[in-house]
Parts: structure tokens; C-alpha cells; sequence
DNA sequence: CGTGATATTGAAAGGTCTCAACAGGAGTGG
DNA sequence: CCACTCCTGTTGAGACCTTTCAATATCACG
């Protein structure tokens, strides 16, 4: 966690994004060939190490960036050191508030991954000349304020077993391999906590209380196997 | 709330518009003179008791609407009951989700209120010709979106004291007269309690709490007074 | 002045947290 | 290769906060 750090490893290229996680998401997917090419010159590709900080809160938003790899936190720390994690971010995401000075929380990445960063300015003219780059952005916000507010059903009204039941199925969904029940965790003991709202000896206790029920194995700290998914789902009540 | 029934008022005109709350609101101040005409030939005002839902969880969504008097609570329920408050929305706020089929949630008139009701294709055929229409959505999708995750900070790691102070720093920050340090409460005990994740009880206790510690009068049950609105913030930490 | 709904208050139970000890794994150096 | 250390995670016991259940109070309304 103290030693993650970025790299820069390659300016993109239209070559590049042919071969890009997210040349069909958010972004990319809503621009015409001429303008991916323009952005994917002025765009760099950066390799974050699990920790590593992309924006910080408080900062001011200079640039924006693509996940193409890995799973990023949206996290929001009060001055006493208590925190929430507010969000999870799955590539292909956008990270990033255009038009906005101020970030009110800080991005970082809950894993090892790889982030596409485009320049604060280009980025801002794209959305400016392109409704369909817009549209997808709106989209976005909107798949985010949902999965928002039905995370504060969770933190509100669950209780500590069905939150993290709750967590485990969401992982699950974003699962690349949607047959398959082996997950991998990408957040660590500490940040589920921060992500449920609960202490972590609260978490691993409720995580051995399903694995005693018989709703999940633990193959190891970061693996979780569901042998029967319904099971699980059953334990998020509705 | 049992009782509680809307009633269609006079169909908007623009003379209705010129005094209109939201008239330089999120839709209509996106809109020219002429698609603000169009618009009101073919929307309705709408009276909307307290308590009188306006969408409901799960049912399509055949109309959107501004709100131009009252508080809106949106809201959601598990099929156990247990139901969570996931934002409030006052005049001029937009309500609905334009080119979605299905609610995710239920709206519902927390104090009595008005709202004007837009048909749905004339709407999201101005916001597909309006680009203005369409940003100024996107906007106000964001505002929402950092608002919930605010309340997720709230609902995850701050006690009731600091839950209950929250929800009156809320309020008060919304109230027209900003100076005036006089809360009138848009929800009952039970939909504050629904708002925060407690009990009716524990909100009660928390009340009483803060007021016998002199940080806030309590005038009666809707009505309550903060003498120091910096008092009141410091029991909100951070 | 009853009546019902909403709100407050009290006492006990229960769930989650706190504090503390222990376990397991990865990396390091002998 | 093994001991050592550090870090993360697990488990236990007791404390604390919130909930639950119950009784009482308050207010609007007929």
C-alpha cells in the first residue's frame, strides 16, 4: 500500500485501442473514428499498482481517465479517519467529473490496474461537440446514482450478514465469466468494511458464518467460491 | 396518508409558466421560448397530497414531472418491508428517468405538493433535439448522484447523533430563508428514521438528545429551531 | 371528551464494536 | 531451508449502541 505507485508506460495510439477494454465503453464507444484517433494521441496509458491514489479528495479534477484493467474505489474519508467506500468502478468505467473543479472524493485503485487518462481540456471539448459522447456519459451517471441508492438500501436496512451476502453477489455480477462462482475479491478485509459500513473483525466473522452455513468455501484471502449461487442470493433478502 | 389522492389542477400554460417555480428550473430553463410553449400546451399541474405516491417502485414510467411546490421523498422497499429513503427532492428538482422503462424506486409526495406532470414521448423528444435540455439532466443526474453518495457516508459510519444532525443540516441547507435558523420538517419520525437507517424510536431519543443539550429547540413535531446552526454543524463531524 | 394516529420514554435484549490474543502467509536474512 | 518479522485476517470476551417491546404522552379530529 505505501510503496504503490504509476507508471506511464505508452502514449495510446489508434493501435492501442484496437485492442482496448474499453474501446466500446463509455467513452470511446460514443466517438467517431477520427475523433478516437485524435484523443488516443493525446491519451496515456498508466499502470496503477493496487493503493495507488488516481485522484484525491479535495483535488482539482486536471485530468480524466478510462479503467481498462482492474477495479478502482470511490472513497470518501471524514476528517476524524472514518471512511465509506461509495463506489466500485469495473472496466470499463470513466473516472472523472467534467466541468467540475473539485473532486469530493478520492479514486484509487482497490487492485492492480491499468487506466486510459485523457487530458482535462480535449476531454471537455469532445463532450462540448459530441451528444452521443454526452448521452453516454449521462448514461453513466445514471447506472452510478442507481447502484448509489440501492447501496443505501444495504448500509440502511441490511443487516451485517446480508451486507456482506450483498457485496459477494455484486462481485459476482461483475464476474467476467458469468458461469462461473469462483470470486475474486478485489478489495481487501479492511475495504469491505469501509465498503458495508462495518468493522472488519465484523466482516471476516460473518464471512466464516456463511462459509460454516455453507453458502460459500474460502479457497483462500482473496478466493471465494459460491457452490450454489441462489443460496447466496437467498441471503440477500429482497 | 391513506387518504391521500392528487387532483389535476389547470392544464400548464405559459401564462402558467411566468410564475412558475421552476421556470428556470432544470427542464424549463433548458428549453427555448417556443419548446417551453409547446411543452406547457401539453403538461398538467397536479395537486399531490402528502403521502400520495407519484411513481411507484417497479411500475413503468409513463410520465415525468417537475416539482414546483413540496418535498419529494424516493424510496426504497424490500419485499420484507424494511424500506430506505434514498433521496429527497424539492421544488425545481426534475423527477423521473427519462428512456428507462422501469422505476427502480417509488416517489412520493413527503408534504403536500405540486408537480407538473410532462407526457413522456413530447419530453424525451425535447431532450433528444435539446442539447441544452439534455446537459442540464445530465447536471442535475450528478448533483443527485454526489448527494447519495454523501448520504452513504452518513448512513454507513456516523452514529445516530450524527445521522439525526445530518438530516437537520440537510434540511435547513434547503430552506428558503437561509438566515432563518427555523426548520420546518418535510417527513414524519418514521420517515426520518426511514431516511437514516434507524428506528422511530432511536430518532426520537436522538432529538430529545440534541435538545436537551441545547442545539436545537423543538417548537413541536414539524417545527424546530436551531439557535446555533454552528453548533449544530460540530455535531456533524466532518 | 373520546378515539386513533403519531411521538416520547423506559427497560431489556440483541447486534455490532472494541480491545486483545492468536493464526496464517509473504518476504527477508541467516 | 528455516527462523524471524511484519502484515493481514480470524477468533474470543465484554462493552456499548441501537433495537425491540411495552407503556405513556401528545395532538388532531369528530
Amino acid at each position: 500500500m505505501d510503496v504503490a505507485r504509476s507508471e506511464v508506460l505508452v502514449i495510446g495510439t489508434s493501435v492501442a485501442c484496437r485492442s482496448c477494454q474499453a474501446r466500446h465503453g463509455v467513452v470511446c464507444g460514443a466517438l467517431s473514428a477520427g475523433q478516437l484517433s485524435e484523443l488516443g494521441r493525446h491519451s496515456l496509458r498508466r499502470k496503477v499498482d493496487a493503493g495507488c491514489e488516481i485522484i484525491a479528495q479535495g483535488s482539482e479534477n486536471s485530468f480524466y481517465s478510462n479503467i481498462t484493467r482492474g477495479v478502482v474505489k470511490l472513497c470518501k474519508v471524514m476528517s476524524d479517519g472514518r471512511q465509506q467506500i461509495v463506489g466500485l468502478q469495473f472496466a470499463p468505467d470513466f473516472v472523472g467529473r467534467p466541468f467540475v473543479r473539485e473532486s469530493t472524493l478520492s479514486a484509487e485503485a482497490a487492485t492492480d490496474a491499468e487506466i486510459c487518462v485523457f487530458p482535462r481540456n480535449l476531454l471537455e471539448r469532445m463532450i462540448l461537440e459530441t451528444r452521443e459522447l454526452q448521452r453516454s456519459l449521462h448514461a453513466q451517471a445514471l447506472n452510478e446514482l442507481d447502484a448509489a441508492r440501492e447501496w443505501m438500501l444495504t448500509l440502511g436496512r441490511r443487516t451485517a450478514e446480508e451486507k456482506v451476502a450483498s457485496l459477494l453477489h455484486l462481485i459476482a455480477a461483475h464476474a467476467e465469466t458469468a458461469t462461473s462462482t469462483a470470486i475474486d475479491l478485489p478489495l481487501s478485509r479492511a475495504e469491505i468494511a469501509d465498503f458495508l459500513g462495518l468493522t472488519i473483525e465484523t466482516v471476516s466473522r460473518q464471512l466464516t458464518r456463511l462459509r460454516k452455513e455453507g453458502v460459500i468455501r474460502i479457497e483462500n484471502i482473496r478466493h471465494i467460491t459460491v457452490p450454489d449461487m441462489d443460496a447466496l442470493a437467498k441471503k440477500i433478502s429482497g
